[in-house]
DNA sequence: TTTACAGTTTTGTTGCAACAAAATTATACG
DNA sequence: CGTATAATTTTGTTGCAACAAAACTGTAAA
C-alpha cells in the first residue's frame, strides 16, 4: 500500500497495490464527470470494469465513502453524491476556509516561472473554452488551482482540499454547460497571478475567494433550476 | 456498511458491520492515547484484539492511514505518527482555519441549554484536573470542544475537524503530564462561553484561536524538548 | 393508476488460504 | 565488536466462496 494522504511526500512511496490503483481511476473519473450524480456503484460493476476482483474494488469504494467522495443511498447502496443547496453551502464555506488559506500560504513561496506555468495553464483553460470543450476547461481549471495550493507546501491542506473537490466534482460536471458559457472564472485567475507576482497573500486569497463564490453563485442558480425543472 | 462521515445526519444508518466497529473501537483508542507514536500496528494483531478475522481489521486500519490518523513508515508498516514540528505547525494552520470558522458559525445557532451544557463540561474537565486525571481531562476537553463545533450545524465541517485531533491526538498523550500541569484553556473556554451567550461570533472565534495558540505552543516547546532530549 | 406483497436476484460482508514481499533474526565475515 | 549477508518469520494483499440482507421485479388487490 502506497501513500494513502496524496501530496504528502517524505514517505517512502512503495510500489501501488491494486486498491490504491483502484481507488486513483476511480477519483480520476469521478472528478473527471464520468459517474453522474445519483450513479450507483457495485463492488462487483466496478471491479469488472477495472478489471481487479472484488476486494480492490470494495478497498476503493470504501475508502471513496470514507471521504464522502460517494455517499450511501441506503445500507447496501454507495451512490455518486447528489449535492442539495444546504450541503453545497457548507462545502463553500469549507473551501473558503483551506483554500483561502492556501492561497495566502501560497504567496510565501512562489517564484517567477511558477507564474509562468500557471500562465501555460490559463492558456490550455482558454483554448479549451475558445473550443467549446469544456470537459477539458474544467480539468485544466482544477489544474490551475492545485498548482496555486501545491505552492503553499502544506500537503496535509492540498489532500483535504482535493477531498473537497472531489465532492463538487460530479455534481459540476452535471451542469458544466451552463457553467462554461459565462468564461468562468478568468478574471479571477488574471488577478490571482498578478497577486501572486507581487508576493502579496491577501491579494491572491482575495482572488481566490472570489473565484469560489463566483463558481458557487452560478453552481446555486444551476440547481434552483433543475430543482424546479424536475418539480414541473 | 453505515454512515462514514461520522456527524453526517439525514441518510438512513444501518446497522454497523464490523470494519466500521473496529473503526470506531481503533479511533478512540487512538483518541485517547491507548498507542504511543510510533506503535506499530499489523493487520493480524488488530484481528486479534477486537476478536474479528483479518478482513474488518484490514478496512479499519486502512481506513484510519487514508485520513492519516495511521501512517506508513514502509511498504508494509503502518505506525501511530510520531508529529514533527513541521506537521504540528501545518495542522495547527488548518485547525485555526477550521475550528475558527466551526466557532463562529456556533454562535449563530447557540441557545442558553448549550451553554449550560458547556459549563457542565467545563466542571468535569475542572474535577479531573483537581484529581490529576490527566486523560480524563484531556478527553473531556475534547468533548468541550466538539460540543462548540457541533452546535455550527456543519456535519462535514465537524468531521474534518475530527481528523486533525486524530492526528494530533497521540502525540497530546505521549506529552500530556507537561501539558495538563498548567491548567491548559480553563480562561480560553471561559472567554468562549462567554462570547457564546452573547452571540458573538468573532469572540468565540477570538477565544477558540487563541487556544489553539496556546496548546500548540506547549506541545511545540515538549516536542522540542524531547527532541534536544533524545539527541543526548 | 397506485399500493402492498411475495419471490427472485443482486449485493456487501466476512473469513480464509495461498502467495509474494518485507521485516526480522541468525549467522558469518571483516 | 560492528557489519554485511543469508535464513526465517511475519505481514499485507488478493481472490474467492458462502451467507445474510437488501434491492429489485412481477403480481395481485384496491
Amino acid at each position: 500500500m502506497a501513500v494513502h494522504v496524496s501530496e504528502l511526500a517524505n514517505i517512502d512511496r512503495a510500489a501501488e497495490n491494486l486498491g490504491d490503483a483502484a481507488y486513483r481511476q476511480m477519483k480520476e473519473r469521478i472528478i473527471r464527470g464520468v459517474y453522474r450524480p445519483g450513479h450507483k456503484l457495485t463492488v462487483r460493476a466496478v471491479a469488472q470494469d477495472l478489471d481487479v476482483s472484488t476486494t480492490p474494488a470494495r478497498d476503493a469504494i470504501n475508502r471513496l465513502a470514507s471521504e464522502a467522495a460517494l455517499v450511501y443511498a441506503g445500507p447496501k447502496t454507495v451512490v455518486v453524491p447528489v449535492l442539495d443547496a444546504k450541503a453545497l453551502q457548507e462545502i463553500t464555506l469549507i473551501r473558503l476556509a483551506l483554500e483561502g488559506l492556501a492561497a495566502q500560504q501560497a504567496a510565501e513561496h512562489v517564484v517567477p516561472q511558477d507564474v509562468e506555468a500557471l500562465r501555460a495553464l490559463q492558456r490550455q483553460i482558454n483554448s479549451a473554452l475558445d473550443a467549446g470543450q469544456y470537459a477539458d476547461a474544467l480539468w485544466h481549471n482544477k489544474e490551475f488551482h492545485f498548482a496555486i495550493f501545491r505552492l503553499a507546501r502544506l500537503p496535509h491542506l492540498v489532500s483535504m482540499i482535493e477531498t473537497l473537490w472531489l465532492r463538487i466534482g460530479p455534481s459540476l460536471h452535471d451542469l458544466y454547460p451552463e457553467f462554461a458559457k459565462e468564461r468562468f472564472g478568468v478574471h479571477n485567475h488574471e488577478v490571482a497571478m498578478e497577486a501572486l507576482e507581487e508576493r502579496d497573500g491577501p491579494g491572491v486569497r482575495a482572488a481566490m475567494e472570489n473565484d469560489i463564490r463566483d463558481g458557487y453563485r452560478r453552481l446555486r442558480r444551476a440547481c434552483r433550476e433543475r430543482a424546479t425543472r424536475s418539480a414541473q
